[in-house]
DNA sequence: TTGCGCATACGATAAAAATCGTAGTACCTT
DNA sequence: AAGGTACTACGATTTTTATCGTATGCGCAA
C-alpha cells in the first residue's frame, strides 16, 4: 500500500527541488551555493534559511537525507518527472480549468520555443500517438 | 508607457480569476458561488472572503470594477491569455529551468490529452512554422 | 416605519511559507 | 590546548496569503 501522499512543493521548495534534479546527493552547502548564484545579490538567501528548508522537506517527504563523514546530503524523494507532472497538473487546474491541452497551448504561443524545440515536439507526439494504437 | 506592473496571482486569486474569465463583469456573490459550487463542503469560503480578497485583487491592480444600481462588478485587468502566459513562465522558470519547451513535454507525456488534443497540437505547430517564415 | 435580506468596508485573525539568529559540536590548524 | 572554521539543530520571527467577524448602509416588503 502506498500510504506517502508527497505534499506539492512550495515555490521555495522547488528552487532547491531543481538543484538537486541538476545534481544529487548533494549538501545544503551546493543547494545554497546554486540558488545564490542564480539570485542577484539583494535577494541572496541565508545558508540556515536553505538547511531549515531542507530539513522540512526531509519532514515532509520531498527529500532523503544520507550521512556520510558527518556531512548531509540529500536527495528528492521523488523522480523530477513526477514532482514535475504534479505541479503542471495544479497549474491546468488553477489556471487552465483543469486542461493540460490548454495549458499547452498557452506555452507555445508565447512564442518562447524554438524551431528545434517545436519540431521535437511534434516528433513526441507522433510517438505518443503510434503508442496509443 | 506601460507603468502597470502587475503582480503574478496567487493560488486564492487565480481561482477567483478564472470565474470571471468564464463571465465579465460579475459580481462578488457570482464569484464566491461558482468558486464554492467546485468545492466540496467542507471547504467552501465566506462571502466576505472572496470580497475582501476581490477587494485586494482591485487595488493590486489584477481586477477592475464598475458600479452600477449600487452593485459592483469586477472583471479581469489583463486578458486571460496574457496571465495564462505569466504564471506558465513563472512554473517554467520554478521547475523546468526557465524552459517552456520540456514543461510542454512534460504536460504531454503525463497522458492526460486526447488524440483530438495531439491533433490539433500538431495543427496549430504547424501554424506557428508557418509564421516564423 | 420597522425590520429583514443582501450588499460593501475593513480591521483582525489564522494559517502557511520563508527567513533568520543562536547555540552546540566536531575538526583542523597553530 | 586554544581559536578558527564549518557544519547541524531548532526555536523564533517575519512575511505573505487566506479567512473571517462585525459594523454599516440601503431597499423592499409587511
Amino acid at each position: 500500500m502506498n500510504e506517502q501522499q508527497i505534499p506539492t512543493p512550495t515555490d521555495a521548495e522547488l528552487e532547491i527541488l531543481q538543484a538537486l534534479w541538476a545534481k544529487s546527493p548533494e549538501s545544503v552547502r551546493y543547494v545554497n551555493d546554486l540558488i545564490n548564484s542564480r539570485r542577484n545579490p539583494e535577494q541572496h538567501v541565508g545558508y540556515t534559511t536553505t538547511l531549515k528548508q531542507m530539513q522540512v522537506m526531509m519532514e515532509k517527504g520531498l527529500l532523503t537525507r544520507e550521512i556520510i563523514e558527518r556531512n548531509h546530503l540529500y536527495s528528492p524523494a521523488q523522480e523530477q518527472k513526477e514532482t514535475q507532472a504534479q505541479v503542471v497538473q495544479e497549474l491546468a487546474d488553477l489556471a487552465f480549468e483543469g486542461s493540460a491541452y490548454s495549458l499547452v497551448l498557452r506555452a507555445l504561443g508565447s512564442g518562447q520555443t524554438t524551431p528545434e524545440e517545436l519540431a521535437k515536439i511534434k516528433a513526441f507526439i507522433q510517438e505518443i500517438e503510434q503508442q496509443k494504437q
